[in-house]
RNA sequence: GCCCAGGUAGUGUAGUGGCCUAUCAUGUCGGCCUGUCACGCCGACGACUCGGAUUCAAAUUCCGACCUGGGCGCCA
């Protein structure tokens, strides 16, 4: 059995590893190879003399990145790097690598994004890369772990619709056999259906689709999002729920992943305070506004300067609350003193928007009058109105997205460095 | 979609009309080397995105296409 390079420890007496060949350093008489898995980097040393003929024979066919299995005995030596090297009885080579490669896994020699894409499996083997996804994986863990600790169930909805959820957004239609359907946008009207059918409490990670052709590196077309819906809850209740499972995530991933956070050169990982800041709509187009000497208008949307603007001010996490009606989806509840507001959110990061959410309507007949007045057709919405008319709890919950979430965790200045195999307007391919 | 900047060995770059038979690094191959850790030294290999135009002369200027990065719009 092979152990992981990060646990083999001088105190092992004789140990099996397998994994990639990151370096080879050949001084003549003695060679170094550093060999790599997902967990860390061992110096294997090779003096020539010392070792059996075959260790040499085989050696001599070990290119970089080739897949080797090594078994010897740890020493502690304090020149090695990791204070521990590994003298080989045995060396196999189980698949070696052809030369040259597509781009620099030691980096020594950086490489450009697209090219990384392109070869995105070896670009994940760099360790920087490795830690991104580690990071990932705990983030995505930690999300789960907190909200089966609160009570939510998890639940998995049609990833092909037959509808939009909400209109403005585009959609990518496929063929489904005689009928169109298209990729769906974001599983809030199924996540509302649960609430019909009494399941109080429901998560849902999963992909959405938007066939916008933006190109900036804070959008994908395809992205995973992280989704709440809850029963007998209004906005506040979802809103603090929110903030303190991005609190619950960062202490997790301070926890657990400080090698991984080292090897991204992050020496400071402060967990966010809660509550965070909660600004009304028109606090924030006033902030920006004074910031800018652009003039937003009640009503106008927050473009891309006015959002800097408005995250250099407060300089942490943030919520924008009280928004326009007329420019929040027709689920979001109004305000029943003053209906040109809404109980809808948005959770800001200093850099760009996390997630959204709001109290939604619950009543039949004001979402039938929301959905008209969003110039939109009732009777395209049948499967979605019905659960309105027979029980429906009021309710409220929040999409947060995923691969930004990690991305302003870690200070990522690309949001396709957060996602294995990014899909964006040009890039359908590996 | 709009605006801006780009496209030179496997990778990352220098080169803004002739000095380019194209720079440097890394890499690969060969040689030397027993403590490297960006190992060192010697030698070799390897590139101007495509099409058209201007010119005695184009990697370099112009036009078009394709591709890439960034900003904005739209959006989450």
């Amino acid at each position: 059995m092979h152990s992981p390079i990060k646990e083999v420890n001088p105190q092992s007496e004789s140990v099996e590893i397998v994994g990639w060949v990151h370096e080879i350093r050949d001084l003549g008489g003695l060679l170094f190879c550093l060999v790599r898995d997902r967990t860390g980097i061992l110096q294997v040393t090779i003096p020539k003399k010392k070792v059996s003929p075959i260790v040499q024979e085989v050696m001599k066919g070990v290119t970089r990145e080739s897949v080797v299995r090594i078994r010897g005995t740890v020493k502690a030596i304090e020149k090695a790097p990791g204070g521990r090297e590994l003298i080989p009885d045995n060396v196999e080579l189980l698949n070696s690598c052809e030369t040259p490669l597509p781009l620099d896994v030691v980096e020594k020699v950086s490489a450009d994004l697209d090219t990384r894409l392109d070869a995105r499996f070896l670009d994940i083997r760099k360790p920087r890369v490795t830690s991104i996804f580690l990071i990932r994986s705990a983030m995505m863990d930690a999300v789960q772990v907190y909200l089966f600790s609160r009570g939510f169930i998890h639940c998995t909805t049609p990833k092909i619709v037959a509808a939009a959820t909400e209109g403005g957004t585009e959609l990518f239609p496929i063929a489904y056999f005689e009928k169109e359907a298209f990729l769906n946008q974001s599983p809030q009207l199924y996540k509302q259906m649960m609430m019909a059918a009494g399941m109080e409490k429901v998560f849902e990670i999963g992909p959405i689709f938007r066939a916008e052709e933006h190109n900036t590196t804070k959008h994908l077309n395809e992205a995973t999002s992280i989704d709440v819906e809850v029963s007998f809850a209004d906005h506040r209740d979802v809103m603090a729920l929110l903030e303190s499972l991005i609190v619950h995530v960062y202490g997790q991933i301070r926890e657990q992943c400080s090698d991984q956070l080292a090897a991204l050169n992050i020496e400071e990982f402060p967990i966010p305070r809660i509550p965070f800041p909660r600004i009304p709509y028109e606090e924030a187009i006033g902030i920006a506004t004074a910031k800018t000497n652009e003039k937003i208008s009640f009503g106008d949307d927050i473009g891309t300067t006015a959002e800097k603007a408005i995250g250099d001010e407060i300089g942490e996490h943030y919520f924008i609350v009280d928004w326009p009606t007329a420019i929040k989806p027709y689920y979001a509840m109004p305000y029943e003193d003053q209906p040109h507001l809404c109980r809808a959110f948005d959770l800001m990061h200093p850099r760009m928007e996390l997630a959204s959410g709001a109290q939604r309507v619950h009543q039949y007949a004001l979402l039938v009058e929301q959905i008209r007045a969003k110039g939109l057709a009732p009777e395209g919405f049948e499967f979605y109105l019905n659960p309105f008319r027979y029980g429906m709890p009021p309710h409220a919950g929040w999409g947060l997205g995923a691969e930004r979430l990690l991305m302003t965790m870690l200070g990522l200045n690309n949001i396709r460095e957060a996602v294995l195999f990014p899909r964006d307007r040009h890039r359908l391919v590996p």
